[in-house]
DNA sequence: ACTGCCGGGCC
DNA sequence: GGCCCGGCAGT
């Protein structure tokens, strides 16, 4: 528990008290069901490695050794690919709502850091 | 109030 | 390099 946060403060930006683990079972991050049954087993369903938003963060994604391969005369039209429709956000679940706060520990990097999240992409 | 992310910071 | 928060946009 101490070797948690190695910086200061150690707070959860909207749980800025103090979240201690507890005997786990249950835990009040949905006033809902399931969220009840997850921090025992990993889902271990393979991964669904996407190349997707390639943004520019090194996690572990192997990073692809570069396509190169650009007729001279493109950047105009694009055609606006990747699924048309976006989420609109309150659908889409990503480690912190799935997992909750107090499990921050099985967020993915990405979360972890407030950065784009790599587990579940969009 | 809350999630999700960029930008920026520290070691 | 990993690690994290402030603050923002969006709901
Ligand atoms: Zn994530």
């Amino acid at each position: 528990m101490p070797p948690r946060h190695r910086r200061l403060g150690a707070s959860f930006g909207t749980c800025r008290g103090m979240f201690l683990a507890l005997p786990s079972f249950q835990i009040p991050v949905s006033p809902h069901i399931y969220t009840s049954v997850s921090w025992a087993a990993a889902p271990s369903t393979a991964c669904s490695l996407s190349p997707v938003r390639s943004r520019s963060l090194s996690f572990s994604e192997p990073q692809q050794p570069a396509p190169v391969m650009k007729s001279h005369l493109i950047v105009t039209s694009p055609p606006r690919a990747q699924s048309g429709a976006r989420k609109a956000r309150g659908e889409a679940k990503k480690c912190r709502k799935v997992y909750g706060i107090e499990h921050r520990d099985q967020w993915c990097t990405a979360c972890r850091w407030k950065k784009a999240c790599q587990r579940f992409l969009d």
